[in-house]
DNA sequence: CAGCATCCTGCGCGATACTG
DNA sequence: CAGTATCGCGCAGGATGCTG
């Protein structure tokens, strides 16, 4: 049993700006839950609504049962994510995202549409960019 | 000398729609540079105007020469990142967001900004969530 | 169904050294 | 200064098995 990621360090954080920039700050760690690879999609899913475990492995293609977990409590420590777990048989728990969650995953939907929306330059950016990198050291 | 990031398996892109969500999809991949724990930060202190490698590199604390590289080159390959080498000497290299850059990284200032903000809601339901399982478990 | 514990592997990434 | 090449460790994270 361990307390999720709370390492880190020991450092005192009362008196410092909460800059991502500088290595040991706090936000920099719930940046990375937030936008972290399961995490971004996790917030996606949850967008859209309240959702069960395996109903959210589902909706993120490709996550493990223990990535999912281990995400959840991540973004349940933050304060984003809310479970709602009914002492049932079999059990039954929800997932549904806060309020600041709600605000944070706005934020971060803001820029995956917008992301999905321009794959077409990005790709086409690719291209050009491969091209002009195999006529240059593509000499045997 | 590898392509960076060309690898994924071959699938045919032209049919599916550009759905995050989805395993093979290439927006996952350009988003995982942009969200990425240091696609995000280059794109930020970018965000403030144009850099040189070494200034880069003491902007964001804690990168590493190797992955500020690797970085930049993914960013440079999907088109948002725009590189400026002068053959002089000594080599001066400028690096600055393309117009799609500036977007992107519009959205994603407006994310990290604010986590930033409410960071200590975070802090706050860290600890409540920590003491909660400190007395649950907590017994020897 | 919802999930924790364990084992095991790949590769992410940091450290170091070398080049133009 | 602005990078590449190489090595090696650590941990992210997949697979598997068990519990309530």
């Amino acid at each position: 049993m361990k307390p999720i990621a709370q390492a880190e360090g020991a450092v005192d954080y009362q008196d410092l700006a909460f800059d991502v920039f500088s290595r040991h700050c706090p936000s920099r760690g719930t940046l990375e839950h937030v936008t972290g690879r399961w995490g971004a999609l996790t917030l996606g899913a949850l967008h859209e609504g309240s959702f069960r475990f395996n109903e959210l492995r589902r909706r993120v293609d490709g996550v493990s049962e223990k990535m999912l977990s281990q995400t959840l409590h991540a973004l349940e420590r933050d304060g984003l994510v809310h479970r709602e777990a009914q002492p049932t048989n079999p059990p039954r728990v929800d997932y549904e995202l806060t309020p600041l969650g709600r605000a944070v995953a706005e934020r971060l939907m803001a820029l995956i549409h917008f992301v999905e929306g321009r794959m077409d330059e990005v790709l086409e950016a690719r291209a050009s960019y491969d091209a002009k990198r195999s006529t240059l050291d593509g000499r045997a």
